[in-house]
DNA sequence: TATTGTTATACTCTATAACTATA
DNA sequence: TATAGTTATAGAGTATAACAATA
């Protein structure tokens, strides 16, 4: 299968450390951070009950977020209300307002992107998005070169 | 053109860390680190006259090479020669031992992986490895959103 | 006994500063 | 004055341990 290509992840990894290097001024502007980006985003598509399941959602520790939320919320971009069900646990949701800044954010960002995955020819470009989507939807632990 | 789909970041970040989570047992079996493997890697295709432009190449500061180097060359993995034109340089090349260590790793390593890619499929997957190879060969500077 | 959220602490990785020797 | 290689130090980012409240 492999014609003499390179690694995968020697490949994938500058890659990716390049692409969230060109959203730092991005976010920069619009005065979020990469974790916080990444809590709205996560929010957006729906609400979550334990800031364990948020963090473990995002790939980061649940000590790591704390901060995070802190600020999202000051800011009134998340809520983080009490669970009646489990008075252990707070309830988070995005806000409008927390809504129309991810919205603004990421089209600030895939504008950029755009330009770039413009360098990859048309008949390319949805093959690699799709195969990309793929890869990006399996669980950590099944990319596992064991077994 | 984007039809609603993910950040590219925030799909290839997560992927490409779990890719190299996925190498490290195999390095480990090689008892090689990801750094090491990657300066193998590196001088494979051509011998480097300086230690700042391997560590260029590969993306690490110079100061963080330096014991990679130092144990490469202690297992005769590499040769570190000083440079009679320029007596502060030292020219970096693979022995043979390093060049049959690293190809060990390598298709170790690409085995897992096309187990990996076997997920795609493949109609998609020549088009993902080419536009992915065609987006790593872009210097870290092209990838910018700015302007 | 286990889990949620939190704080404080330790650790790892990475970059910076400062030095010697050459150019 | 600038650069190659090196060392020691400082910093950022991350994970671990321990705690109170609740299940």
């Amino acid at each position: 299968m492999a014609s003499n290509r390179a690694d995968l992840a020697a490949m994938m990894y500058p890659v990716s450390r390049a692409l969230m290097a060109a959203e730092l001024p991005i976010l920069r502007t619009h005065e979020i951070s990469m974790w916080g980006y990444a809590v709205l985003n996560t929010l957006v598509e729906q609400p979550i009950h334990t800031q364990s399941a948020l963090a473990k959602e995002i790939g980061a520790d649940k000590t790591r977020i704390i901060p995070v939320l802190d600020e999202l919320q000051e800011r009134a971009l998340i809520e983080r209300t009490p669970d009646p069900d489990d008075r252990r646990a707070r309830r988070l949701a995005v806000t409008d307002a927390g809504r129309a800044l991810r919205d603004a954010v990421q089209a600030d960002i895939q504008r950029g992107e755009d330009r770039l995955l413009a360098r990859i020819p048309a008949a390319d470009r949805t093959a690699f998005l799709r195969a990309l989507a793929l890869l990006a939807e399996l669980a950590p632990e099944e990319i596992s070169y064991l077994s």
